[in-house]
DNA sequence: AGAAAAACTTGACTTATGTCAAAAGATAGG
DNA sequence: CCTATCTTTTGACATAAGTCAAGTTTTTCT
C-alpha cells in the first residue's frame, strides 16, 4: 500500500527532518531518538480539521508535507487567518504549558502528514533536556517578532503593500529571489491568501489585476512570476 | 536623596513583586534570591528612550512603576505601537535567545522605574533552572495569544470595536469592572491609543464623541466612565 | 466526459478611515 | 501668570477597501 511505503520513508529520514528544524537543532544523537521515540506519524486528507478550538489539548504537531492553516471564526463569522503552515512549521505549541484547550483551528487545507507530540511525554522531556527549552524559547521569541511585523504591517500599509511583502517573503523561502525570471508558485487557493494579507477575495482578485497591468507581475494559475522585483521590492518597502 | 528613597523602598518590597510575576511565581525563596541578585534598578524619566531599534542587546526589563510604549518606526515614518507595558510586564525579552539586537524601540511615556536583568547572567540562570524556563515559555505562549487576538481584530473588526475592546480589557485589569460606576483612567495620551488600537488621533476623537452622544461612555479629561457597560461588551463581541 | 461545486473575476455602490488644515484646550517652564 | 508647546477636537475631502450581485473559469467527483 502506498501509505505505508510513505512512512517507512519518513522513518528513515526523521534524522535529517529533525536536525533542519530549528527546536530541535543542537541536540545530541541520543536526544534526537529520545524525540522520536515520542512522535506519532499523522495523515491529514485535505480539508480535514486537525484541531478545532476548544478541544482538549493533547499535544502538538509538526507539518511534514502539505499545508495548513491556523484561523479562528470571528463572533461576526468571518474567518481570520492567523498563519499558513508549511512544510517543517510546529503548530499548535501554546497551550503545552499553560494547560489551556486549543485556542484555535488548524486545518489541511492540501493533502498532509505531520508528526504529532504528545504534551505530557513532551514536556517530560522538556524537563530533562534544557536545550529543548532554550530552542522552544527561542522559536516562540522569533514568531513573536514575526506577529509583531504582522501588526505593523496590518496598521500602517494598505493590502497591495502587505502582497508584495508576502510575495518577497515566499519568493525568499523558495530560494528564488536570484534567478533571472523569479516566480513564486502559491500552495494554497487566493481566497486563504487574501485571508491571510487582511482582505477579501475581490480585493485580492483587484491587486492581482493591478500589478499585471502594471507589468510587476505574471499570474499564470497558481504560479506568479515576478516580472519586475525592484519595483516589487519597492512596494514592500 | 529623594532616589535613594525609593530604592531601598523597592528592595523592601521586590519579593513581593517577583511573587506577583507570573515569570518568577513557582520559585523557591532561594531561588528568588537568586534572581534578585541579578537585578539593576533603572530610572527613566518621561519620553526618555529605555533602548533603540538596533542596539546590542544587553537585557530585558521589568516596568515596575510608570509606564512605557514599545514601537516601530515604519519606512514612511509613521509609528507602530506593538505594546503599552504596564508595571509588573517584561519587556525587551525577545532577543535573549537569538543574540540579535533589540527589534524595537522602548521609550518611556512616563516617570517610570524598571528593573534591568543582563542577558548572560539570566541566561546561566535559566540553565539551573527549568522553572524559570517553562514560565518564560509560559509568559511567551500567552502573548502569542495575545498577538494573535490584536491581528485578529486589526483585521476583522472597525475602530470602534478596537477600542470598545480595549477599554474592557483595561477595565478587567483595573478590576473596576464589578464596580456600579466602571470607570478606566487613561495612564498614556489620547495619541498613544490611537496608535495601539490602529488609528489616527483623528479618528479615535471621533470614536470618542461618538460613543458619548450614545452614552456608552463619558469622557472627563483622562477618565473614561463607562455608562452603559453592556452595550459596551457588544460592541467589543 | 459531464455535471455540480468551488474558486475566481468584474462591476456598481457604500463607507470607514486616513489626510490636510485650522482652531481650541491643556500643560509646563520661565 | 503668561507664553510656548503639545494635545485634542472639528471640518472638509479623498480614497482604499468592503459588500452585494452576477458572471466566468477551474476543480472535483461520479
Amino acid at each position: 500500500m502506498k501509505k505505508k511505503n510513505a512512512e517507512t520513508a519518513n522513518k528513515g529520514t526523521r534524522r535529517e527532518i529533525y536536525q533542519s528544524i530549528p527546536l530541535f537543532s543542537q541536540l545530541t544523537e541520543e536526544q534526537l531518538n529520545e524525540v522520536d521515540s515520542l512522535a506519532r506519524l499523522c495523515k491529514f486528507r485535505k480539508n480535514s480539521t486537525i484541531f478545532s478550538e476548544g478541544d482538549k489539548y493533547e499535544g502538538f504537531y509538526l507539518l511534514l508535507k502539505g499545508a495548513v492553516k491556523a484561523y479562528r471564526i470571528t463572533e461576526d463569522g468571518k474567518e481570520s487567518i492567523i498563519h499558513l503552515i508549511k512544510p517543517y512549521d510546529a503548530f499548535g505549541e501554546l497551550p503545552m504549558f499553560e494547560g489551556n484547550p486549543y485556542p484555535i483551528n488548524a486545518q489541511a487545507t492540501a493533502e498532509s502528514s505531520a508528526l504529532f507530540f504528545p504534551k505530557n511525554e513532551f514536556l517530560s522531556l522538556m524537563e530533562a533536556n534544557r536545550r529543548i527549552c532554550l530552542n522552544m524559547l527561542a522559536g516562540f521569541a522569533r514568531r513573536l517578532l514575526h506577529l509583531t511585523r504582522k501588526i505593523e504591517d496590518l496598521t500602517s500599509r494598505e493590502a497591495v503593500n502587505r502582497f508584495a511583502s508576502y510575495l518577497i517573503e515566499e519568493l525568499k523561502k523558495s530560494g528564488g529571489e536570484k534567478k533571472k525570471e523569479p516566480f513564486v508558485k502559491l500552495t494554497v487557493s487566493k481566497k486563504i491568501i487574501a485571508g491571510y494579507i487582511g482582505t477579501v477575495t475581490e480585493t485580492f482578485s483587484r491587486i492581482l489585476k493591478k500589478l499585471q497591468d502594471e507589468k510587476i507581475i505574471l499570474v499564470e494559475g497558481k504560479t506568479i512570476y515576478i516580472t519586475d522585483l525592484p519595483r516589487l521590492r519597492s512596494l514592500a518597502k
